[in-house]
DNA sequence: TTCACCTATAAGAAAATTCTTACATGTGAA
DNA sequence: TTCACATGTAAGAATTTTCTTATAGGTGAA
């Protein structure tokens, strides 16, 4: 299972993934089973590039994983899957990630880029 | 405690305003205990305007729920405090809350404002 | 009256997100 | 070769979000 006790700033990736209803819908199809990016794209009924931005948003928040894989027919398929994520949000767990920001901290001079 | 079941769309309302730093130290801040909105854009470091529409954003999404009062020396005070909710996240919760999402959804037209 | 508090909103700049369109690469099969 | 698949990225428009500044109203006390 993937972190239960994110960063502040885990968490704000987290959410912002999943703050989106096209988003959600990815997930909620991964879900149901892994697929492939055109076939997912046409499934959702989106197109490929906006759905490639879509799921490297969901991968960069560690909600999904990607797998690149040759089918039989030599193929590149990228195949996408849910990660096992399992998170709760109450306003104490919130008071202790929000510890951990590291972005938009007026008093520590705000959203420093983390480097490399 | 707030909806343990929301809709999609009241899902995204929730992850959208939970998806922001400065949301999220406002949230956490209130878990101490109620406030009211001067005293807050003090001890946070932001201008009133500012969190003025945050709190709205957070009082929207049914996180946190505001109270026009009088102190007694007759000013109008306006406390803010956290809402109990307890939300939990998992690609299964995920994939039901998606079933009630009524906004991008290709298949049914895009994202018809609700009315009144 | 003037000051120090409290509330709220409007207007516009700035920045980030979302989405489209176009392009480039590769494979195997007709 | 050309077609039908698959992958990816880049550029710009359109939209939304974030933030600042300015404005307006209220109370009580000096």
């Amino acid at each position: 299972m993937t972190t239960a006790r994110p960063t502040g700033d885990e968490l704000v990736a987290m959410l912002a993934a999943l703050a989106n209803p096209l988003r959600l819908r990815i997930v909620a199809r991964l879900a149901g089973g892994r697929d492939y990016v055109s076939r997912l794209a046409r499934e959702i009924g989106v197109s490929r590039p906006l759905l490639h931005m879509h799921l490297q948003r969901l991968e960069a928040a560690g909600l999904i994983v990607g797998t690149l894989e040759l089918s039989e027919d030599g193929k590149a398929m990228k195949y996408y899957e849910v990660a096992d994520f399992d998170l709760r949000l109450t306003p104490s767990v919130l008071a202790e990630a929000a510890e951990t920001l590291t972005r938009s901290d007026p008093e520590k001079g705000p959203a420093r880029k983390e480097q490399s």
